[in-house]
DNA sequence: GAAGTTTATAAGGCACACCTTATAAAACGG
DNA sequence: CCGTTTTATAAGGTGTGCCTTATAAACTTC
């Protein structure tokens, strides 16, 4: 198997799984790659045989010890270089995940150390996803549960997807913005977000789907 | 054709040649890549039949103007990103050379442009080569060619190899070095290196293989 | 111009990571 | 518990870019 597609599939896992025990269902690998569900088997298969994964038939996969360090290898250069991107030459949010998407594959460890050390060892990246090695802290909520009413302050995007991010941005849903549900509707949350450039508030509505990857801790 | 194929073979048709007219032999190509002359033959015989390159059976491809431009364009964004290595992470010469091979191929426009600003616009990469847009102005002499007693300044090595870029870096003969050929031998020429920190100016025996690669200025 | 060296081309193969179609087995929901 | 939905697996296929072996054609050199 190529490194590379190894790294995304382990990758993926890492960034779609809730916790280190509950398998991840092989339709959402699918659906995270847009790729058949015959060829991510394939692959799953693949990546068990080589120990990366341990694949239970019927309810999915989980990283073993050798793939959770590839994965958190492969964030930590990820999200390194989203960092450079947008911090250093400035590149918008969205177009920075994607590029560091390429770049975080070809990194060395010692390119990786001294990128970081250039950064000011960032605890974060621009969604602000912890950057490994380092784990979660922060109680956080997704916003799709947070009862009405409730202010708080959106601490990260995860699954992050090139469209989740550039949908966040426009809403101005982006680590640090401040914000109250006003709603929680049939399929979608509604929210009202501070905005110091426009003066007031902006009304948002954001459908489940995207709600349940916005995480916040509540003020 | 994948893309980052195509590229690697336009960036080394354009690192072979000597000027735009003469054709660079398949040989050349077969040498600079290690895969087998069948393979190239077929390779160029794509890029031609796809308008990036003209191939003149038994003696070469020159590239055409669509392809110089994928050329160049790869060879800004490589150089740029080793001057970013070098300068910015101060990683050595040679790794930084690897490590652009990569790199070259994700980098957008965009990115280039802003690395490029970041970067202060440099005019040439770590290793003496121009940046393009940019053409070669000075007026410089292989190694090989420089008249014994003659001193000379080093410019650039061209064609760069990693295993030459190491060799060039271990005998000091890096862009700026100062130089007096002692001799020209059999199939080596040897040379006195200034070095400030031995004190004493360095000999070295560099044979025509490299020595037709390090270009320099006379003084 | 014959000998030797390069270069071209034909023919067949391989690994990789995707694909589709189709069937079978397990899990889940009323 | 039965039907629906999800998941597994078999079988066969595709394109890319490499490979080897072998033959043929063109250049080069003496």
């Amino acid at each position: 198997m190529r490194q590379e597609r190894v790294e995304e599939y382990l990758g993926a896992i890492y960034r779609l799984r809730v916790d280190g025990e509950t398998p991840v269902p092989l339709s959402q690998l699918t659906g995270y790659f847009d790729f058949s569900p015959v060829s991510v088997h394939e692959m799953v298969l693949k990546l068990d045989a080589e120990g990366w994964v341990a694949y239970h038939p019927y309810r999915g996969v989980t990283l073993t010890e050798a793939g959770e360090e590839v994965a958190l290898a492969l964030l930590r250069r990820h999200r390194l270089w989203e960092r450079f991107l947008t911090d250093i030459l400035e590149l918008p949010w969205d177009a920075a995940h994607e590029i560091a998407g390429g770049l975080e594959h070809v990194a060395t460890e010692q390119v990786t150390e001294r990128l970081a050390a250039f950064l000011g060892s960032p605890q974060a990246c621009p969604h602000g996803g912890p950057i490994p090695p380092q784990a979660r802290s922060r109680e956080e909520l997704c916003l799709r549960s947070v009862p009405v009413g409730a202010e708080a302050r959106v601490s990260r995007i995860a699954p992050e997807t090139p469209e989740r991010l550039r949908l966040a941005a426009d809403w101005l849903l982006t680590p640090g913005r401040d914000l109250r549900v006003v709603a929680q509707i049939d399929d979608a949350t509604e929210v009202l977000v501070a905005d110091e450039n426009a003066g007031a508030a902006r009304p948002i509505v954001v459908p489940s789907e995207h709600a349940q990857a916005i995480w916040l801790e509540l003020m």
